[in-house]
DNA sequence: ATTGACTTTCACGTTACGTGATAGTTTACT
DNA sequence: AGTAAACTATCACGTAACGTGAAAGTCAAT
C-alpha cells in the first residue's frame, strides 16, 4: 500500500514542497521510489512522519527531531525536559519584552495626556484609548468562548489591510497634494479634494469624524515641525497649504 | 565630530557588521563618507541609530522599524499597540505548546512511573502531605474528589525539575502581580497575563483546566486568609487583585 | 617604511519551507 | 490511441537579521 507523495501530503495536512524537503535533508526519505523517480512511501514511512509532526508541533527544529528520530534510543525524556526549558525561556525573554512595551505605551500615554488642551479632546481620546477597551466587550459577546488573544489576531488582520489601504491613500494624498500647490489656491477644487482625501485617511484610525477634531489637526501640523518636516518634504510648503485647504474643507475659513 | 564605524558600534553595543547591515538596507546610511569610501556617522546618525535600537528592542522587525523612521507623521501610538498585540498573540501559542509539553511529560512521566519507584520520594510524600493538610477538605468539598485525585496524581509524578518550574512560574507570578497592581485595573494587560500565569502555573498541578474551577479558586483565595496572608505578603492587597483579574480572565466578570 | 588596527566590499550560511519555472509521467476520458 | 488534466521531478531564488570569514585597501603609530 504505497502512497504517492500528495496523498501523503493530504493525509497527514503538509505541503509537497515539505515533504521534498525532508527528503532533502534527509529527515524522511520514502523507502522506494519507482522507476520515473516518484516517491513511494510506506506505512512506516507515514508513522515517522507522524513522528515528527508530533515533535514539529512541540517547537523542536529539524535538525533535533532528526537526531530523536534516528536514534531511537535518544533518551527522549530529556529531551523534553530541555526544549521545555528553552521554551520557558523564551517565553520570559517574550514577557520582558511585553513588559517593556506596556511601560513605553504607559508613558506615551501620560505625555499624550500632558500636551492635551481641551480642544483636540475627541481627538485624543480617541488616540489614547485602549484597543482592549474598545473591541473587548464587542468581541466578547458577539465570539464569547475564544480567547481574548484570539480576538485580536483578527483585529490585528483587519488593522494590517486597513494599514495597506492607508498607505494608498496617502500616497494618492501627496499627489493631490502636489497638483494642488500648484494651483496656488487652498479654495480650488483640487485643494479641496486634497483635503478631503486627508479625510479619508484619517479615518482609518478615527473612529468618528468632526470637522473641529479635523481643523485642529491642521493646525497642529503647521505647530509641530514633525509634521511640517514630513509634508513639506514632498511639497514645499505643503504643511501651510494643506492647512488652508482643511479650514476650508471644515468651514472655519473662507476661500 | 564624525566617528567611524567601530567607535559607533562599541558606543551602540552593536556590532560592525550590523551597521554595515543597516546600511545596506537603507535603514541607517551615514551622511558623509570619506574619499576613500569610509563611513562616517554624525550626532544625528547616531540618535536614529537610538531609536532604531529601541524599537528593535521591543521586537519590531526592521521593515517596520524603517517606516516609523522614515515618516514622522506615522502614528507611533498605534503602531505600539499593534506591535504588542502581535507580541501577546505569539505568547499565546507559546502558552499553548508550553501547555503541550507539559503534558507529554506529565504523559511519559506516568509511563515511567510505573517502572521506576520513587526517587524522591520523601519530598513528593512531603508535598501530599502539605497539600492535604493545608487545602485538602475544602478543595475536595468544592471541586470534588475526582479533581484532588488527579491533582495528587499529578504531585506524585512530579520530579525535581517540575518543582524548579513551578518555583520560577510562580516567581514570575509575583512579578506580573506586581507590575499589574500599579496599572490598577484588573482588565490590563498586564492584570490578564497574571491571570494567564496563574493558570499555568495552576496547571502542574490540576489535570484539567475549567475556567468555573479557575474561577472558583479565586474566590476561595480571597476568602482563604491563608491565601490572602500569602499573596498580600508579596503585593499589598494583591489576592483581591488577582482574583479579579482571573474573574475577568475567565469571562465571569466585566472588566 | 613597516606593522597592526581598522576599513571596504563581496558572498556564503542560517531556518523551514513558499513560490514559480520547466519538463517529464501517469491517469482519465473521448 | 490520442490528448488533456493532474501529478511529479528537479533546480533555484526569496525570506530575517545578521555571523563569519576572505581578500584587499587605508590610517596611525613606531
Amino acid at each position: 500500500m504505497k502512497r504517492k507523495i500528495k496523498e501523503v501530503a493530504d493525509l497527514a495536512g503538509v505541503s509537497v514542497r515539505t515533504l521534498h524537503h525532508y527528503d532533502e535533508i534527509g529527515l524522511l526519505s520514502p523507502d522506494t521510489t519507482t522507476e520515473a523517480g516518484y516517491r513511494l512511501y510506506s506505512e512506516k514511512n507515514l508513522e515517522v512522519l507522524q513522528q515528527i509532526l508530533f515533535f514539529r508541533e512541540l517547537d523542536f527544529p529539524l535538525k533535533k527531531i532528526k537526531e530523536i528520530i534516528n536514534s531511537p534510543d535518544f533518551d527522549r525524556y530529556q529531551v523534553m525536559l530541555q526544549q521545555r526549558d528553552q521554551l520557558l525561556e523564551k517565553r520570559y525573554r517574550l514577557d520582558q519584552i511585553i513588559i517593556a512595551i506596556n511601560k513605553t505605551i504607559q508613558h506615551m500615554k501620560g505625555e499624550m495626556e500632558m500636551t492635551t488642551e481641551g480642544k483636540f479632546e475627541a481627538f485624543k481620546e480617541r488616540m489614547l484609548e485602549d484597543n482592549e477597551q474598545k473591541y473587548g466587550k464587542e468581541i466578547r459577546e458577539k465570539y464569547g468562548e475564544e480567547t481574548v488573544e484570539t480576538s485580536n489576531a483578527k483585529w490585528r488582520g483587519m488593522s494590517q489591510q486597513d494599514y495597506q489601504a492607508m498607505l494608498r491613500l496617502e500616497q494618492e494624498l501627496f499627489e493631490l497634494l502636489e497638483q494642488a500647490y500648484a494651483t496656488g489656491d487652498p479654495g480650488s477644487d483640487l485643494a479641496q479634494a486634497a483635503a478631503a482625501k486627508h479625510k479619508e485617511w484619517l479615518m482609518y484610525s478615527w473612529s468618528e469624524y468632526s470637522k473641529e477634531a479635523h481643523a485642529g489637526l491642521a493646525e497642529m501640523y503647521v505647530t509641530d515641525e514633525r509634521f511640517t518636516a514630513y509634508y513639506d518634504k514632498h511639497v514645499k510648503d505643503g504643511t501651510v497649504f494643506l492647512r488652508d485647504a482643511i479650514l476650508i474643507y471644515t468651514g472655519k475659513k473662507e476661500s
